[in-house]
DNA sequence: AGAAGTTAGTCAGTTTTATTGACTTATATT
DNA sequence: AATATAAGTCAATAAAACTGACTAACTTCT
């Protein structure tokens, strides 16, 4: 049936691109408040997302993902740094590579800034179904790759 | 069972927030060269995005949902109308109102800004089932609201 | 051991994107 | 007539990212 492929037709792809972009605004969105009175910006909140989630994660780890410069990454970095939310230490397996942690002090504020986004995805999982969550998470991925 | 609630976990939330952020970046990464090509940056990617999916949109609307200052959108809207992209039209249910739309060379912009988007879109889903794609579209709106 | 490659960091200058605050114009609502 | 709303504008500033050039430490390849 042609009907069964719908998904697949260009609204359905553009449909998909506002979403995208509407799911990031505000879910991101919710944070500002709390960055605000850290003196933290987006530019800090991205990257406080992917250390917290991928403890030790690395430099050239973090430029793949945000796809910005190695320049703009450091400024943000040395930000986090300054007011003790970041530590590094050297790879064990290459003394090249630094792995970047957040302190406790860090942690505490992860919790504090994504706190208002957490819930936002939380009351929207409650009004779904464990399978709804499961397919959303698995075509999330696909298109990440 | 408790194990069918690990979706409300604290760690899942995490990696959904993770998740959103890398499937906005990788996919409206996507357009880059596309958007060099004719001198325009993210954002004026995104406002195409809003004008081409909504035509007739106005300018509180884009306001509401880039969460951007009406300053910052002008801008970027003058440039798209100083390259003869966007058209606007007195609003006639209200005389204040501008109604904003593609011109016909805005909407062929559109198509090649969102060719490799959308392909990336779509073998994503082409992976799926038009169940997935669905529970997804459906989760997705409701983190928007 | 030496050359080449990789990872991280830095300096300087520039561009893009977004902000604050003040103010205008046109139209609609009460 | 007074008030509110939608859009647009001027000026100054801040935030975020970029280009290009370059250093330092360490690893891998030959």
């Amino acid at each position: 049936m042609l009907k069964d492929f719908l998904y697949l037709k260009e609204k359905n792809l553009k449909d998909v691109i506002e979403l995208l972009l509407k799911a990031y605004i505000t879910s991101f969105g919710d944070s500002e408040k709390n960055l605000k009175r850290v003196s933290l910006g987006k530019a800090h909140q991205r990257l406080v997302v992917l250390i917290d989630n991928n403890p030790g994660i690395r430099v050239v780890e973090i430029l793949n993902i945000l796809k910005i410069t190695k320049q703009s990454l450091n400024r943000v970095l040395q930000d986090l740094i300054k007011k003790e939310l970041v530590t590094q230490k050297r790879g064990c397996r290459d003394g090249r590579e630094k792995e970047i942690y957040l302190s406790k002090k860090g942690l505490d504020l992860a919790g504090r800034i994504f706190s208002s986004q957490k819930r936002r995805i939380l009351s929207a999982f409650k009004k779904s179904s464990p399978d709804e969550v499961l397919y959303f998470k698995k075509v999330l991925k696909r298109i990440i790759e």
